[in-house]
DNA sequence: CCAGTCATGTAAGATGTTACATGATTCC
DNA sequence: GGAATCATGTAACATCTTACATGACTGG
């Protein structure tokens, strides 16, 4: 259910072919929600078939190739509005790495310490990202954002920037307290198997 | 391949029938690790398939009703270790939060306060229910842990605790910084649509 | 003309959700 | 005798992953 509100939401920034949306999902949108080609097309079509998307056929290079172009309808967009007025229906949890965590003196110390030097990586990398995607949003180098900006009335201007910053930002508070858990777990290793 | 693991960590501390399989994953493991009934029994048999778990059948009541009850194997021991010695395998991100933040401004300010102060709630609640296991391992009241350390050698109970209580406290951690990121949303409507 | 990008998927399988289903046992 | 708990699932569906597949266009 949420894919079709991720690609409702890109797609009002304006049309796309199902190739523009798989780039966004790569990068973008792609931080909050990712999702692969496999998903993307067939998902795209059925949202076109319940009419909360248009298609239009845009010729592509000098035979009578064409692109599909998708952009959203005045029902997709009414379904947005809805999304944001639901309640969220928060999914149970499914933490692999407190699981892992929690059975830790079960393999051997430098696993552990590998695994937790591992998590800091990913998250030092996801917040990297993150504060990229913010240097994009204040600098106005975001395609899409800039894209938005320029069909939306002046008085929605700060709080469409606002909530996109607000999201990212986020998701760099999560890696933080993601890095800071992991220190913590490398000293408890100190701690536990001593100062080699 | 998760639930897996998350089984034979569970039966790790000793014999338990699906039964009682599933209320662990109601509460105690539960909180790191989700699944349901239409889940476990089906995986409980598909273990014993390939010799990772052995099943015992204990007389229940006084017909000749069988009850089952799993225990794990050497093979099932030898998997946790390799478990924990494989790296993460991170998944992708799928971030409904963020993603539902990052647009707010299509909703109205009334839906965009209700749910960050739902998203507060939520993890307020979270942050209660992992604080209230680390109080059961503190206290020696959390089933599965004392039953565990019953068969673990002096050697590795303090860091058999240790553990378990590292895994919770990450999860207070992410609660708080879902929490504090809500509360900054907050202050941010407050900013952007006025004092009411 | 060839590499890189644009464009669009299918198929099989794993994983998880939701709803439904059934009956025994135990304890008061 | 009846409620709560113990015990064990099936079926249908939704979602997501992985691997594979194909071909046109563009720029050097």
């Amino acid at each position: 259910m949420t894919l079709r509100n991720a690609l409702l939401a890109l797609l009002s920034s304006g049309p796309m072919t199902g190739y523009d949306v798989a780039k966004r999902f790569a990068s973008s949108v792609g931080f909050l929600w990712h999702a692969s080609n496999s998903q993307i097309y067939p998902e795209l079509r059925k949202l076109e078939s319940e009419g909360l998307l248009d298609t239009q056929e845009i010729p592509w290079g000098t035979k009578g190739v064409t692109k599909t172009e998708y952009s959203i309808t005045d029902l997709g967009m009414e379904e947005i509005r809805k999304w944001q007025q639901e309640p969220m229906g928060y999914t149970p949890d499914r933490d692999p790495a407190r699981l892992k965590a929690a059975y830790m003196e079960m393999g051997n110390p430098q696993s552990a310490e590998a695994n937790l030097r591992d998590h800091i990586a990913h998250f030092e990398d996801q917040r990297l990202r993150a504060e990229a995607e913010i240097n994009r949003i204040d600098s106005g180098t975001s395609p899409n954002l800039t894209r938005r900006l320029e069909k939306v009335q002046d008085s929605d201007r700060e709080a469409t920037i606002a909530f996109k910053r607000f999201a990212y930002e986020g998701r760099v508070d999560q890696a933080e307290a993601e890095i800071r858990w992991a220190k913590r777990g490398l000293k408890l290793l100190e701690e536990l198997y001593g100062e080699k």
